[in-house]
DNA sequence: TTGTGTGAATCCCTTCACAGCG
DNA sequence: CGCTGTGAAGGGATTCACACAA
């Protein structure tokens, strides 16, 4: 049943809101959940629900619904948060200080274990427990501390340079901030977070809506 | 041809892109583009490309290409960038600021008229030309300031509550950075970044690649 | 000849509907 | 009976392939 079917991007990011909702009830003291449950508090139907988990095994009871503690877990495994990942910030701007200090973060297994920028006036800061490096160190960095995850939060023009340093000295994944695509070999996942196409996205729609 | 047909999130999106590219394929001086060209610097087919902006009518010359100029101006236009749009921010943390800074903001056409805090700490403080407002002057200012669009860089628990004052006072669209999913009348449209969604899908990809 | 615009074919995702298990 | 898990149906979006215009 877990089986290596592609996966599409929207189902993961279901499922990462499945989880949220799950922490949502537990919260509450709820101790089972249905698919109709789960639905309406994501903005899915029931059959959606139970589609995307079954791409990964059987969790429920039939006649019952799914245990929340044990979906938990599931989804955890699933999304990769069983384990820790340690995460770099390359750029020590506004945009990496409000990562830094994004309190789900920890909470959610990623650990950001260095920070590094160009700018000589941030070299050196504190922020919390760590200190700021020099760019040029990124390579070493990300070996001695053994980095999974690259977060690139510097200027359209740096970003590319940054990412193949990055996957060369050997991150398995980007989350690149910067607005331009940038390429990597095969096989390495890049997200990204645009925030002008996110506006964009919204006043397009508004004009759509005010032609009617 | 300009039809009221649905175009889909992603269609807009890659407009969005398409956009961001012509920008800097015109900063290079380029005069016309094929769609092969427009496709291979998103990642996209010129299939793709030509569908898309075959919803909005037909902007190419046939054995010639686009005209980046007229394109960019059409893409403008589809995507609402040709007016001023007045945004609002509600929250003046760490994301606040950095959108608060994001250069590419002003030269889209999205114009940041206010601030608002509950924090009597930054209440008074001053950014830029603006000064941040106590939050509730929330509607006084959406009204008299003929706010369109509200930006929530608040916490979680805070969102749903700003949305719908925002609303109420007549914003026509929100930017959510709080990682719920809010509840809004029918009509108007919300996007939502979340962080840590973004990393979930990230680290999701790389335990699968992991996994062949 | 080149490269657009577009029906047709294909693929993938969502929804339906129901068999089957607790 | 209630609710899951899932094959089948349906619907959108992407890709193909080609007629046609410059």
């Amino acid at each position: 049943m877990p089986l290596s079917r592609r996966i599409s991007d929207s189902t993961v990011r279901r499922l990462s809101h499945y989880l949220r909702v799950l922490e949502l009830i537990q919260a509450d003291g709820g101790v089972t959940v249905s698919s109709e449950e789960l639905a309406k508090r994501g903005h899915t139907t029931a059959a959606q629900v139970r589609k995307d988990l079954s791409h990964f095994g059987s969790f429920g009871k039939r006649g019952l619904g799914y245990s929340v503690d044990e979906l938990k877990d599931r989804l955890r495994t699933i999304l990769g948060l069983d384990r820790l990942w340690r995460v770099i910030l390359v750029g020590a701007g506004r945009i990496g200080s409000a990562l830094f200090d994004y309190p789900d973060f920890k909470k959610r297994g990623y650990d950001c274990v260095a920070i590094v920028d160009t700018d000589p006036e941030k070299i050196g800061e504190r922020w919390g427990e760590r200190v700021i490096r020099p760019a040029e160190e990124l390579e070493s960095l990300i070996r001695e501390l053994n980095v999974n995850l690259v977060i690139l939060a510097v200027p359209a023009s740096a970003a590319q340079v940054v990412a193949e340093r990055s996957v060369n000295a050997g991150v398995k994944g980007i989350l690149n901030f910067a607005p331009v695509q940038i390429q990597v070999p095969e096989g390495i996942p890049v997200e990204n977070v645009n925030l002008v196409m996110e506006l964009e996205a919204l006043s397009f729609q508004i004009n759509r809506a005010s032609e009617t």
